[in-house]
DNA sequence: TATTGTTATACTCTATAACTATA
DNA sequence: TATAGTTATAGAGTATAACAATA
């Protein structure tokens, strides 16, 4: 005999999430960064690539060869934790150290033709890896989203940025 | 004298973000999940909790006494690190680990009188702590992030779930 | 004296495998 | 045989301290 009421589609009993926790913004960030750095990882690993590496390659192409720790600065990752993401590139062959023209402590890491080439494709995964984390959401929702988050980020930004003088 | 073109206000030039690395959700959800979570520990240090902790004890004053695990499926937490948030709340004295009645080989997580006690004022001094973060936001703005995110965060519950069985 | 890149080191967060005592 | 809790262990991700080369 099947039951009348039927239990909410999928939701084993009890380990729904309490609207206590739903409510914490704290639990709502880390579940979503969480879960989206688990899509994106899956979409590139073929490639032995991370979300952080696509976004450190796309900076140097924007912007040119940029010291380790210029492109650190700018994706907020320790000139330490440089080290090994472009070690990681260059193994890959995909970015290479060259010699910085104005400063000979200094690397500039470039694009390699390989990076160059690759670096379309890696975007295109880590997009529709995006699109898949966000289909709950009607469109609206996820420009909406994109645009909270974006003043946040800058907001947070510029006040370490004040501090730090 | 006085330069007459002004750079933006507290901004290094150079280290803005770019907007190749702005338009990333992942970087916007990371950032901002990482920087809520320094908000929060600084917020909450004084008292040796995180909000992953004060979120355990919100939610066995909301359901009463649990099973370890049974807390672990509502915040997402694997039963191995629930270990380690118990034991951490047991030695601040906030929780205890009763004998559940009906499975001797489960535990009951209780909240003794001091966490009773200590929950009120934790939980002000997270919520503090989210104000702070959300700030630079529009009220509107902070209600539908919430929104927005909740729905994601619910979306990825209730699949993984389906996919758990 | 300060800064770039580097290494060694450590700390947080999280998960896997194997164990024990129950069910 | 499966499950609750535990332990040991390991892997990401990130940061601190100290060092060499250079500014």
């Amino acid at each position: 005999m099947t039951p009348i009421i039927k239990l909410k589609q999928g939701m084993p009993p009890g380990h729904e999430i309490p609207n206590v926790v739903l409510d914490r913004m704290g639990f709502l960030l880390n579940r979503s960064a969480q879960k989206f750095r688990e899509v994106t990882e899956e979409a590139l690993r073929p490639h032995g690539l991370t979300g952080k590496h696509v976004g450190l390659m796309v900076l140097i192409r924007e912007r040119g060869a940029l010291p380790q720790q210029e492109i650190g600065k700018c994706l907020h990752v320790d000139r330490t934790t440089m080290v090994a993401f472009v070690d990681d590139l260059e193994r890959l062959g995909l970015v290479e150290r060259k010699a910085h023209p104005d400063d000979r402590r200094a690397h500039a890491i470039e694009l390699t033709p390989k990076g160059k080439d690759l670096l379309p494709k890696a975007l295109q995964l880590g997009m529709a890896a995006e699109r898949k984390f966000l289909s709950a959401l009607p469109p609206a929702d996820r420009k909406t989203l994109g645009r909270i988050l974006k003043r946040l980020v800058l907001h947070h930004h510029l006040q370490e940025a004040q501090q730090a003088r």
